[in-house]
DNA sequence: ATTCTCAGGTGCCTA
DNA sequence: TAGGCACTTGAGAAT
């Protein structure tokens, strides 16, 4: 069944009582218990516990999966060379069901609500996180990553814009002081650093102050089939270095 | 089926043609094609596609799934009210298979090779590193985030050390920056920061240098039931500034 | 409950 | 391919 299932690009599922092994980028033991096994046509290799969301062992699109077996065994083994050599061994000692099914998809899913898609509201009115902006790029590419959005503002100084959907935290504060270091360095003159998030920790917020950023919280509602800029509340500070 | 499933805490497993919708932190549609659908005993759901390892909906342990059907139609839904209010529907229009297992598995994966791991052995000879390093402490927790290791030089000197188990990137790099100079400002006096892994990108090795950090490549193998530190080649670098 | 970090992260995109 | 980063990130540990 598993042979012919890779063979034809169908979806296998295995469950059953296994011990799984794996050596790769780590390498894991996982004594016997009940497990479902999912072979996916694309050669995705999955092995779920009863609990939890992630899969305990893997291996990704493209692992090349064989089967064999003995009067009271069955072992299915997944390998793959990329990243790196890897390599997981099944070892059933009971099978409860194991079936193959045909398994056509090619749609793609429709997603609202992701930071692109805010950074991209906020981009069409900048007046929100203050007055006077105007946006200059959006995805700013530096050497060292990408600012979300680029503008100018009322005074004519570089505006850095990071844009995040949940909680702000420490890496977000350095991400945006990179940018805003980078391109000081780059341009010269003045450059802001505004980080734009629903929240930010106590701990980021100090450095951000520290670092002379600025922050502006904002909240959204995911409508359909798009977001929502709700509301705005600027962090405002006295910018006596610039 | 999926009633009783839910009820008696078995795996439930659903394949068939199937529209999804999603409501939550974000918002997704995803139009009609052929998935699985897993229930685990713990409430944890899942909608995968027929290629990629990760489910293209989901909600994770806790989730209450509800079934519901007419003639000609399937719907489950499942929906938790943490971290926020969420719900993801699906409608299949087809079935082609339905079934659900008991499932008892309560084995913990015992994994090789984590950064805790590999920490640890560099803590055991931090002559690896370098001569004259003394052991401080392991998990130094700061005010923001932990050091991985804390050392005392030959000199004196106070060492924050940072482990990366791959590639180390620029977010390494400000993490470590974090460190230091926190350090910097609590215990006063010369502190210095390395970054151990076996791999860095140009961008961060650059930025390192720029901060007056320090890089230390290393090799590790993974045996079992154990990694290995296989060698270590530092980056010297004069220390002028201490 | 908040905040932080790791993850065999995965997946996406761009130079 | 390498690198930078978002993710409905998830999951765990510490405060």
């Amino acid at each position: 069944m598993v042979r012919d299932a890779t063979a034809n690009a169908r979806l296998a599922l295995i469950l059953g009582a296994c011990k799984v092994k794996y050596e790769g980028r780590a390498a894991s033991k996982l004594s016997e218990g009940e497990r479902l096994v999912i072979i996916k046509p694309d050669g995705t290799f999955l092995v779920h516990q009863s609990s939890k969301m992630a899969a305990i062992n893997y291996q990704g699109p493209g692992a090349a999966v064989t089967a064999s077996h003995g009067k009271n065994f069955l072992r299915v083994e997944a390998s793959r060379s990329k990243p790196v050599r890897e390599r997981i061994e099944v070892d059933f000692s009971r099978v409860d069901y194991a079936a193959s099914f045909a398994m056509k998809d090619d749609k793609k899913i429709h997603l609202f609500g992701s930071e692109r898609e805010l950074s991209g509201l906020l981009l069409q009115d900048l007046s929100l996180i203050e007055p006077g902006l105007t946006p200059l790029k959006r995805e700013s590419v530096l050497s060292k990553g990408a600012v979300d959005i680029l503008a100018r503002d009322a005074a004519g100084s570089l505006v850095a814009i990071e844009v995040k959907r949940r909680d702000a935290g420490l890496a977000a504060v350095t991400q945006l002081n990179r940018y805003v270091k980078e391109l000081r360095k780059r341009k010269g003159g003045a450059v802001r650093g505004v980080l734009c998030s629903p929240h930010i920790t106590a701990n980021a917020l100090a450095m951000l102050e520290q670092e002379g950023l600025e922050y502006c919280k904002f909240e959204y509602e995911i409508g359909n089939p798009s977001a929502k800029i709700k509301g705005l509340e600027k962090k405002q500070r006295i910018l006596g270095e610039y």
